[in-house]
DNA sequence: TTTTTATACGGGAAAAACCCCGTATTTTTA
DNA sequence: TAAAAATACGGGGTTTTTCCCGTATAAAAA
C-alpha cells in the first residue's frame, strides 16, 4: 500500500516534476498537489482520502508555509508536514518546527535522501537533517534569545519613518506628534535594539526584517 | 531524433525531477546534469555530444547562472541557453540576456509552457515569455538608466563605513585620512546616489546591492 | 599635451542628532 | 486594585552631520 502525500509549493515546474519524481520511487502516490496554503485548504475540504505526509515549501504567495503548517497542525494533527526551503534560513526552520513540522529539507537535498526522509518520518515520525548542518537546539536558543525585543505599534511606526531620508522634525510632523516624543522614541528604540545611532538602528530593523527595502 | 537537453541547477531535487519530467515529454533527452557553473565547465570537456538546450538556473553557487551563460556563450555559441529563476528579478535577467539567453523562465512556470518554451526555442531560436508580466525592452532601458552611477574605489570604501554605527570621525582613523576629506566622500556620493542623508545613502546602497546586511 | 577626475584637506556655520534629565495621563498587565 | 508600560511632551546641552565655500597634487582620460 503507497504511503499518501501532498505537495504544495507555488513553483509549477518544480511540483510536477517532484510529483513524478516520488511516484517514481513506487512506494509514494501523489493524491493532491496545491499552488499554496489557500489553494490546499480549498482542496482538503471534501477529501475523503487525506494524504499522509505532506511537503510544503516555506515561501509561497496568498499563504506561506508557516500559516499553512499552523493550519494543517490544527485541522489534521495527524498528518505529518515535511518543510521545503531554498536554504537553511534560520528564523524559518525555527517557525515551521513550532507550526508542526516534523522534519525540514533544503531543496538541495539529493533524490536519494528524499526518499530516506520520507521512510524516516513514515517509520519513526520525524527526520532530522543534522547531517546537512542544521543544528536544530542552537536555533531554537537562539530564537528564544530574540524574543525580548519587542516593539510596540507606535515604535513600529516611527521605526518605519526613521527608514528614511525624513529628518526628525519631518517625521514628528508626519507622525503628528511633538519632536519630543520623536526623540523619545529613538532613545526608546536605541536601547532595545542596542545601537548609537539613526543609521544603526536601521540596519539592525533591517536585519531582523521589521522593514524592508 | 530527441533533443537534447542540458540542465544545471544546484537543487538536486529540482534538478532530478525536472530530468524526469523532461524525459517524459518523449521529445527530449537529458544528456547532461551540473550542479553549477564550475561543475558543467568539467562535464563540457571532452564530451562528444552537446546538448542543443541548457536550461541554466540564474541563482547558484560557486559560479552563477550570469557567468555561465557568458562562458557557454563564448566556448558553446550555438548551444541555446534558457534562464530559469525563483522569481523575477529586474536585474538579473537583464544580465542573463545580456550574457546571451535567448529565453527566460520563472520556476512559477506550468510544464505545459516549458514545453511550449522549448518548442519555441527549437524552431524559432528564442522565446519570449511577455504573457508572464516581463516586458523586456523596459527592463533594458531601466539598466541603461542605472549605469550611470560608478563610484571609485575610495568611495567604495567609504561607503561600507558609512553602513555601519561609526561616526564620520571614526571612519577618518579607520581610513587614515582626515574628517574633510570624508566629508569630501560624504558629498560626492550623495550627489551621485541623489540622496541627502547618511540613512538615504544606506538605503540606496543596500537597494542597489553596493553593500549587504 | 591638456583637461578632467580622484584624492586629500582647509575654513565656517546652521541644522540635525544624540544624550540626559524630568512630568503627566492613559492603557495594559499582573 | 495597584503597578507597569505606553504614549505624549518639556528642559538643556554636546556632538555629529550637512552644507557651502575653497586650495593643492597626482593620476587618468581625451
Amino acid at each position: 500500500m503507497k504511503t499518501k502525500i501532498g505537495l504544495v509549493d507555488d513553483h509549477q515546474l518544480f511540483l510536477k516534476s517532484l510529483s513524478l519524481m516520488l511516484e517514481s520511487f513506487n512506494v509514494y502516490e501523489v493524491i493532491l498537489e496545491a499552488s499554496n496554503g489557500k489553494d490546499l485548504q480549498g482542496k482538503m475540504k471534501g477529501k475523503k482520502i487525506l494524504p499522509e505526509i505532506v511537503l510544503l515549501d516555506v515561501n509561497m504567495p496568498v499563504m506561506n508555509g508557516i500559516e499553512t503548517a499552523k493550519w494543517l497542525t490544527q485541522n489534521y494533527p495527524e498528518i505529518k508536514i515535511v518543510a521545503l526551503s531554498m536554504n537553511a534560513d534560520d528564523n524559518a526552520i525555527i517557525s515551521m518546527f513550532k507550526a508542526g513540522c516534523c522534519g525540514y529539507l533544503l531543496k538541495d537535498t539529493h533524490p536519494n535522501e528524499l526518499e530516506k526522509a520520507l521512510d524516516e518520518i513514515n517509520k519513526r515520525g520525524y527526520y532530522n537533517a543534522d547531517a546537512g548542518n542544521i543544528n536544530f537546539r542552537r536555533l531554537i536558543m537562539k530564537a528564544d534569545k530574540n524574543e525580548d525585543v519587542r516593539i510596540t505599534p507606535k515604535e513600529a511606526i516611527f521605526l518605519q519613518h526613521a527608514c528614511s531620508e525624513l529628518t526628525y522634525k519631518q517625521i514628528a510632523s508626519e507622525m503628528n506628534l511633538s519632536e519630543r516624543t520623536i526623540d523619545g522614541y529613538r532613545e526608546a528604540l536605541f536601547k532595545k535594539f542596542n545601537v548609537q545611532s539613526r543609521v544603526g538602528l536601521c540596519l539592525e530593523a533591517l536585519r531582523k526584517e521589521l522593514v524592508s527595502l
